[in-house]
DNA sequence: AGAGAATGTTGTCACTGTCAACATTGCAAT
DNA sequence: ATTGCAATGTTGACAGTGACAACATTCTCT
């Protein structure tokens, strides 16, 4: 017996982290008052995460997996054989990860993110923009948007998708346009997006 | 004479800050460092701005009203019989805007600004959106997306052109994505949002 | 000329990230 | 089973930081 190995603190650092940037924003985020939420020494972070940006990297990498799988079981909802409804329902379906989870959807949206990017947050980037890429290119296939490049399309799906989510968690630009957030409302958004 | 008092100390420690958030970003950014470097003691920031976070948020202030005013212009350079063609404008004025201060629109998309927005950057973003909300309105009149409700047509079109400019000016994305970026790239990406 | 506001300085405090040296534990090879 | 090593956690220290208070200088307005 002994509690001197918490068993799972790389975890449980995650986890907390999250739960900061939640409630107080990234800029509160301290590696020393984790350690502390989690009755651990100060230094013991440190053991799984060498320095406070290789915890933001962790969580981002982890957050595009997830983001990158919900997307992916959206698109599934539609039949193969309507690639252009399956766009818009993975801009839903983006928007809808990003509403329920707007603590890591905020830890993604930071531009200080990109100078710390490590190979694995990079990878989880890469395989996201592959599963946007493909449908894309699925959908123009199929006559959406046939004349156009594949990169105009692919920065335009994912940055709109995005910017429309940060739009809508963001709190300041929720209260400037402030408009009531319900189902209907987000699917009107993708529809914007991509026509159903 | 004397150099006791600076004379421009805020503007001085605002374009610093503007500085060190290009080069470093908002997480490098340091009261006392811009202090140093500026000649001045560690606390006369200070008697300018109370807190770190209210040098973030005039930043941010001055740096939607000088999109504004960036979009204005763009979208002048269409008469006012085309309001859809004016739209195409202001969505690549945006874009064009974000390329070249990239660390001021950095600035911008940092979550964490809205958790501490003063009276000023609420005054600075309400006259943006009234700005689009403005120019979508016209546009609906002439034709444009006519059945769409203008609070979802407001949310599309102001995180779609900063989504886009978002992901154009990061670098992860950029070297994920990699495109080289050209007038004419912005233009069919601007023609994505509104087909002009 | 002088008073009061604005601006800058000095000193201090608690807190932070990071590092190095050391302690404990888990685990795998023998 | 023992032992040796890697993984994990602790303690102590250091320089930097934001914020505050008390004080100094300068500017402005009358």
């Amino acid at each position: 017996m002994s509690n001197y190995h918490h068993g799972n603190l790389r975890n449980a650092v995650i986890e907390r982290a999250i739960a900061v940037i939640g409630a107080d924003g990234v800029e509160a985020l301290s590696l020393r008052k984790i350690a502390k939420d989690l009755g651990v020494s100060h230094a013991a972070p440190a053991r799984h995460f060498k320095a406070k940006s290789d915890l933001l990297a962790a969580i981002v990498a982890d957050a595009y997996a997830e983001l990158t799988k919900s997307v992916l079981a959206a698109s599934n909802a539609a039949g193969k054989s309507q690639p252009i409804r399956r766009l818009n329902l993975m801009a839903q379906g983006t928007i809808f990860w990003a509403l329920e989870n707007k603590a890591k959807f905020s830890a993604m949206m930071n531009p200080d993110v990109s100078r710390f990017a490590d190979e694995q947050l990079k990878s989880s980037l890469r395989e996201f923009a592959q599963v946007i890429a493909d449908a894309l290119s699925d959908a123009q296939q199929h006559g959406f948007r046939k004349n156009v490049s594949g990169e105009v399309l692919l920065i335009y799906a994912v940055g709109a998708a995005q910017g429309v989510s940060a739009v809508l968690t963001d709190d300041l630009l929720g209260s400037v346009i402030g408009v009531e957030q319900t189902a209907t409302l987000v699917e009107a958004i993708a529809d914007q997006i991509v026509p159903a």
